[in-house]
DNA sequence: TTGTACGCGTTATCAC
DNA sequence: GTGATAACGCGTACAA
């Protein structure tokens, strides 16, 4: 802290050139003799220089920053989609200031304000809940891509088609031969969480099922264990249940487990999101796959694009397929 | 983008003052008469005007941003430190900028030169496998703090005695009953998992046991089930299998359901860190928790302590007793 | 009480 | 090929 970091001054006086020499090896942006350039080279290298982002992005308006809201990097879907962003933005450079936001609305725009005052070059919000306005307004004039949320205005965005793979799910579950259901909902104010509803309503309308009820859970194990609990307190427990997301269907299980229900004897589950516990459990837990990862890398590609030709209008929208991983729990014993 | 962000110029000029009367009432750093006071808020109302962080930062060297270095935050308990770090790191108004060195040393260094350039004000660098040296030189002059990580000139860290978490896993096999052992230990260049490989060989000691084997894993759920399988396939079993990590006892309890090997009736299982799946797996994981959330948090505390006061010199260091957290895997069926 | 001038580290634009 | 210098937005001695 005391001493001052090491400048493109400190390399200049060094090697006995001027600043601007220096400068010119960092950023090729100009002819320099070989041997000046090697010496300069080899002057960075002993005084361990790193060039000043901060005075660099002051300059050019670059800071070679972004930031990435997400709602919790504990919950394994949003470290994976982390993970994707951050290891692609460190190819091209770009430091990524991570945020949790819980999902709450004030937080997400607190960080937007921390973020825009790093001058951040864009950012990548992740599962917001946000109203439309309040999102609008928090994002400002910065660059940004949403992920698992979309837009009226269709902005720039990555996006699974929720309704389809609840519509899958749901099948799934009546091809597999079971006739009545359960479905274990998100947070109302999830987008997410809508459209698979919406998908499993899908699914019970093409088959004509009445036999079906819906709960609401807030996407954590404990709401899967909660509502299992209640639905396997009961006498006739639904023969296929649906759970919005990957940790209210292990909730469910462990809910099973205790009350001595098997599965997919007695009840078969399938969950969303496809995180890497649903290997782990016992039975293993059939699930929707949502490429976390590749949505990061996704995302990022947008938001590069954008920085790189800020003219082209075009608010790209790159979507994934939900894809069935059929495992145990929905295995029928026939 | 295209239009230029109003300055505390535009703000002095319109008011009719100086841009240090401007300052001044921005960081009440010197009294300003009422009404000119009233005046420049006004105009900074009117353009909407904020002031530029990084210019700021520029002046003052205070960036308000630190760095994060994780293996991978795809692995949960990384993911717990780094939600530790960030949630309170963003009570004191600094951002955190995430990176994942996947153990590599030369992404450590290549991610603490872009840190560096960013000019934060401070790292915490967690799990690193680095030699002290390459360690020492690639932090340069940033204040940092050690995560899962010492160094012989005990610079300020966290850590919980991994040690004696190992010994106190071995133990809890031993007591339960059982008498021959396995342990999967993590890969060799990691101190936690040097540590944690040392404490199984106590707890050998102490109970003179002799009938042990060590396999050489690599902190990965692969691995686990890689080893389990090896381990299964042979006649005779150890009874007891202490994992260095939780992913790779999973793996192990995944070998152990494809060869039939009942557990804990035939095998018992103990982890190490207490990640969330534990508690799903079937049977549930006993394991060793390391509070990584809290670690995290320590981490952050110290780093700032160090940044507020930078002369006090003492490297602190924080420690976690590692505890025990017995579930099925081990229970002894008598 | 308020204004002037300089510096922070870097790049771009001129000269040489 | 290389060097000197203005400029970026803001804080802060120092001057008035």
């Amino acid at each position: 802290m005391e001493k001052r970091a090491v400048t493109i001054k400190d390399v200049a006086r060094r090697v006995g050139v001027s600043v601007s020499t220096v400068s010119r090896v960092l950023n090729h942006s100009s002819y320099v003799s070989p041997e000046t350039e090697q010496l300069v080279l080899n002057a960075i290298e002993e005084l361990h220089f790193a060039p000043n982002q901060i005075a660099r992005g002051f300059v050019n308006k670059k800071t070679s920053t972004i930031g990435l809201i997400i709602p919790d990097v504990s919950n394994p879907f949003f470290s994976d989609v982390a993970r994707g962003v951050e290891d692609y933005a460190i190819i091209d450079g770009f430091g990524t200031i991570l945020c949790n936001s819980d999902w709450r609305s004030e937080r997400e725009a607190m960080y937007l304000d921390l973020l825009r005052g790093r001058w951040v070059e864009g950012v990548i919000i992740v599962g917001s809940r946000s109203s439309a306005a309040d999102l609008t307004r928090a994002i400002g004039s910065v660059p940004y891509v949403l992920v698992e949320r979309l837009m009226v205005g269709s902005g720039p965005s990555v996006w699974t088609d929720n309704r389809r793979g609840g519509a899958l799910a749901t099948s799934h579950l009546y091809e597999r031969g079971w006739r009545t259901f359960a479905h274990i909902s998100g947070p109302p104010d999830s987008p997410s969480a809508t459209e698979r509803r919406k998908g499993f309503l899908d699914g019970m309308r093409r088959e004509s099922v009445t036999a079906y009820e819906i709960f609401e859970g807030d996407y954590r194990v404990q709401s899967g264990l909660d509502i299992g609990q209640r639905i396997f307190a009961r006498g006739k427990a639904p023969e296929g249940i649906f759970a919005a997301n990957d940790l209210m269907a292990i909730g469910v299980m462990q809910a099973a487990a205790q009350a001595g229900v098997r599965i997919p004897e007695d009840v078969a589950v399938i969950g969303y999101d496809n995180i890497a516990p649903t290997d782990y459990t016992s039975p293993s837990l059939t699930t929707i796959d949502q490429p976390g990862y590749e949505m990061g890398r996704a995302a990022l590609s947008i938001l590069l694009k954008r920085l790189h030709e800020p003219h082209t209008a075009t608010a790209e929208h790159i979507e994934f397929e939900p894809r069935l991983m059929a495992r145990n729990s929905t295995r029928k014993a026939t």
